[in-house]
DNA sequence: GTAAGACGATAACATTTGTTATCAAATCCA
DNA sequence: TGGATTTGATAACAAATGTTATCGTCTTAC
């Protein structure tokens, strides 16, 4: 799955350094697609300014479920390691400034870190984190309503619904935008 | 989360055999919690005859992720290894009859195969396979309809549609048993 | 600067699913 | 065996959410 690298790990920030020098820097325009969902990730995203938003396509609907914002990074691990199709698509919302680590990189930097039991202690602890957190994620959209999950939203991570256009938090919380505007109403209403 | 170990891993059985005959064999009723949420695990089951369900607490009301019958086997990995609540219960559906693996002698096999790296390698390769499990579970519950759920299982794992009550069946697809009496009664209709 | 498109609110209506209640059949158990 | 419980179907109604359409405002692109 995605995994996100630097500064969880500060015993690794050297050798990051290292590498961080490899990395490309590209500016997108909004609603720039890097990874196709069905295609395999060639590419480590790093967020530098802007954000980004990743779904996959669900019955001709598409279905958020995660944003990133600066300093956060993301790829398609299984489909980066595996060379497996990947299992959603990544595109910015804000027009965004990129660090791009290439697989070749990357590779590379497993080749030398591989033995490193730091690094693949990190490894390891970054696939279970996303474990918990997808899992979480997927156990709140079955056990809270969306105007929980949209409450939710608010308190712990208000930025997001600051700076991510309405029918994206809707396709986050997994409902129209139309019934977003009406749960926002509802939420006004009571105060 | 849940593992399997037996049978999944040929190589293994040798081991296993050694600690089969540690294990307790019990005989349990009907509706009989082995395991309730909140409590840490003690035990890992081996179903020898009858069947189990997982499930945990959705505001008062009852989910249902998992079935499991002969030959299969189950424990909260995460409370089993690290000392913590279970996220769900484990209850028999039929009166069973049940192997018990204490967590005791789950130690000891810890501390005798820890150092086998097919031990380690099967112990990760379930894991991972569970996680793979889980997240396909979920993303049905979000892509799928109950209905088309429904329909898999009906193709899929009609033995369990058979075996198991169906308001089981309805907190496992996410609805209400009255909803799975109307889905059942458009299948029928429509044929 | 202006036209086109994106964004968000709202209304009217449709569909899906839940809730409660009732009934019949099957199963359990004492 | 016979009463209690469980299981499953169904009906009537309620609540949640989707669909489509309209409108006003705000952005964006040229």
């Amino acid at each position: 799955m995605l995994f996100t690298f630097k500064d969880r790990f500060p015993q690794l920030n050297p050798y990051w350094e290292k590498y961080t020098a490899l990395q490309q820097r590209v500016e997108y325009p909004a609603k720039t697609t890097l990874l196709r969902e069905g295609k395999i990730a060639q590419n480590y995203y790093f967020v530098e300014k802007g954000c980004l938003r990743v779904w996959f396509d669900n019955h001709e609907k598409d279905t958020t479920f995660q944003f990133f914002f600066e300093n956060e990074g993301v790829s398609s691990l299984e489909s980066f390691s595996k060379n497996i199709p990947s299992a959603f698509s990544i595109e910015t919302i804000e027009p965004s400034v990129i660090q791009i680590l290439s697989k070749a990189v990357f590779n590379e930097m497993l080749t030398e870190l591989g033995q490193n039991p730091d690094f693949l202690l990190a490894l390891m602890s970054i696939s279970f984190d996303r474990q918990r957190h997808y899992m979480n994620e997927f156990l709140s959209r079955i056990r809270d309503t969306p105007q929980q999950r949209y409450m939710n939203l608010l308190a712990e991570r208000p930025h997001i619904v600051k700076r991510v256009p309405q029918h994206y938090i809707a396709s986050y919380l997994g409902v129209t935008s139309v019934h977003l505007s009406r749960i926002k109403n509802q939420l006004a209403r009571k105060k």
